[in-house]
DNA sequence: CATACAGTGAACCATATGGTTCACTATCAG
DNA sequence: CTGATAGTGAACCATATGGTTCACTGTATG
């Protein structure tokens, strides 16, 4: 468990910029290349090159270069951990203040229906 | 939804560091002054205050200073708007990966019926 | 009053971050 | 072969971060 709080500090550090945010749910559309983001982040090659680095780092995209282009496609790491730290002191939170979060009870609908409409 | 992008930078920028998680999760089994704390991670005053100041700038805490000394407890913020946008982002992992899975299984039926078609 | 204690703010330091430009390599297309 | 394209690495820059020390204020307390 030595790496678990370094992770945690790598994933969390990602996730806090706006633009590698940004990438991660451009991802989930489609694979892309460095161009590709580049230019939907008006940016230049190098820098979002150094973006998709951190992101590769925490393990939230994986990379592969054939040829000249270097294709982007999200990680296989699915942030448990980091949902799991964040639901842990939500729940201290909730114990706290003793009150009930609609929007969690929204998300566990939400979540309840997809699985249903997914399992059909 | 303007302010929506920058908070979720503060949050996510606030809970990268170790000695922040571990103030939280201090702060959860009881409120406690700046001096406890430092003291708990061997740290200056002035070097606590600041990670506390950082907290309280996200929400993730709240202090009030009575007398000379301030006292630090859990803000009223659960982190709910986190905790969606890693669940969203973990769906889309999942759904990702499930699509993988279906192309995966269709290629193994694919397979067989070759290989059955082979056969005759 | 005198002294100790809790916190604060300014200044400083080393390192990290987010970005750029520039020079370079490697690959692809004609 | 020639040019254009995609990416890379080094150097640089401004600002942010995580920490310190030091001087200071305000509050308790003997």
């Amino acid at each position: 468990m030595v790496h678990y709080q370094a992770r945690l500090d790598a994933t969390f550090a990602a996730l806090s910029d706006v633009t590698r945010r940004g990438v991660l749910e451009q991802l989930g559309g489609s694979d892309a290349s460095i161009t590709d983001l580049a230019q939907r982040f008006h940016m230049t090659l190098t820098g979002m090159k150094k973006h998709v680095s951190v992101l590769e780092q925490a393990g939230l995209v994986i990379t592969e270069k054939v040829g000249r282009v270097r294709t982007c496609k999200l990680g296989s790491r699915r942030l448990e951990e980091e949902a799991a730290w964040i639901e842990q002191h939500r729940q201290l939170w909730s114990a706290r203040f003793d009150a009930l979060d609609e929007l969690v009870e929204q998300l566990k609908r939400k979540e309840k229906a997809d699985a249903k409409r997914k399992r059909r």
